[in-house]
DNA sequence: GGAACGCTACGGCGCCGGCCGTAGCATCGG
DNA sequence: CCGATGCTACGGCCGGCGCCGTAGCGTTCC
């Protein structure tokens, strides 16, 4: 009875975490929480397809277990990710789902606009977060560094260009830039305190757009245009037009 | 109700994992298999404290879900883990469960020595592969690349002092080398193949040693000459002793 | 060839936990 | 001040699943 317990350390602690992601009903949750905005008790449930006392339940045991945080404003309770840490693993988790059963994931309209461009928690992901990293590793703008890349005085430059202060959060002990795998497209884009404060510059010049009700963003004509010109060699396609076998199966989303 | 079909593309099959890892027996399982060996249906029974009929099911079970791989072998079936990302993902989750009650983790023996050194799947963890990336990072050997790092023409010298070649997996896509969080230290350390192939050199020379029952490993004495020979600026503290405190509270390990 | 061993398949027990209905508390609007 | 709204607390229902006992198949050893 104590042999195992030797084993065990870490196990118990793990299905405990594991087991809240486990339910169908709070991943959707979470996963919906994902592109680290705050959403409320009741969109949650609406999201999740449950009544909201049920949702309240769940938002219950998620936060005891401290995978989100909530902020009451008036009426409304706002619910969010604890923090990054959570995302990622909630990300290494999509790896792992996207490439189990081989072919199980069926492209989807949706899945084809989240692989294009989608925020990753706080940064983006999809094509655009691979282009954005991989255009700037092409360009050596990227050196290595404690947990992660830094930027060298070209890559420095450059987001100097778009307006941001690199030096600004250098204090920071966590990696200013860090691979992340992407779920999608199986290689890395860029995460980091760098990374999201680009991508909110991107937000606040609209650069960038938000899709309503989904972790997809669009790449504004602008943004492109702007990329391109700061960021010699970068690429990101243009979503594939949907394929009538798509329609077939999809309709509502033609 | 077709309403949430559209949010939870991903939810459900990343409810699919996470239930199968949020078993305490199963978890147990897949914590016991991190250190990439494989083991067989009896020892992951034994550990998870569980019969082997029980044990059966949940490997089945995981088996199904892509989480682990079996070879026969005779009356023996040897199961491991069915690839690095899922250690991966697994550490992700232990992450979250070490810094989410504040300090829920009570300090151990076994916790004291798993901190020290461990493998991590196939490469070194904790405050041992904690040392070997911070030297290699101090000493300028690592340079940004693809996904993580590569390593700089002195570093590959490094390796090469050490018995390796670098470039034997070069044509390999994964990174060579990237970073991955450490649960216990909270700070990165080095997997990728490249990190692998030494864990491997340095079981093959006994520079490093695996204990019995237990992810811990321990540096030998010609170990940590090697390395602190071959590698400026390489420290890896001696575990400390166990504290009376500690004794009282495990005195079956004292 | 017989016995021991490793593992899996099946069946039945028992409980954990997800679900919603009702009810109660806070906040906002008129 | 009263109704509407957002959210949570409690209670009862019930399905899913983790557990082991028994049984059956394949392998190994003497």
């Amino acid at each position: 009875m104590a042999h195992h317990a030797v084993m065990s350390t870490q196990g118990p602690y793990l299905a405990e975490i594991a087991h809240l992601m486990g339910d169908p009903a709070r991943a959707n949750m979470l996963h919906a929480l994902m592109d680290g905005r705050a959403l409320t008790a009741k969109e949650l449930a609406w999201i999740a397809g449950i009544a909201p006392q049920t949702a309240s339940g769940h938002l219950a045991k998620l936060m005891q277990g401290g995978l989100i945080h909530v902020a009451a404003q008036g009426r409304h309770r706002y619910y969010r990710l604890a923090g990054p840490e959570v995302a990622t693993a909630l990300e290494g988790l999509m790896v792992l789902a996207n490439l189990d059963g081989t072919s199980r994931r069926l492209p989807s309209r949706v899945g084809a606009e989240l692989s294009q461009a989608r925020t990753c928690y706080d940064h983006f992901a999809g094509r655009l977060g691979i282009g954005i990293h991989d255009a700037l590793m092409a360009g050596g703008h990227l050196a290595a560094s404690e947990g992660g890349y830094a930027l060298t005085a070209s890559g420095k430059a450059i987001f100097r260009a778009l307006g941001l202060d690199p030096d600004a959060t250098a204090r920071i002990r966590r990696a200013a830039l860090r691979p992340c795998l992407d779920w999608s497209e199986r290689r890395p884009h860029l995460a980091g305190h760098l990374a999201a404060a680009l991508a909110c510059r991107c937000f606040e010049m609209d650069w960038v757009r938000r899709r309503k009700d989904s972790r997809a963003v669009i790449l504004t004509d602008e943004g492109r245009g702007v990329l391109e010109a700061a960021l010699p060699g970068f690429r990101c396609d243009a979503p594939e037009p949907v394929s009538p076998a798509l329609r077939e199966r999809e309709p509502a989303l033609a």
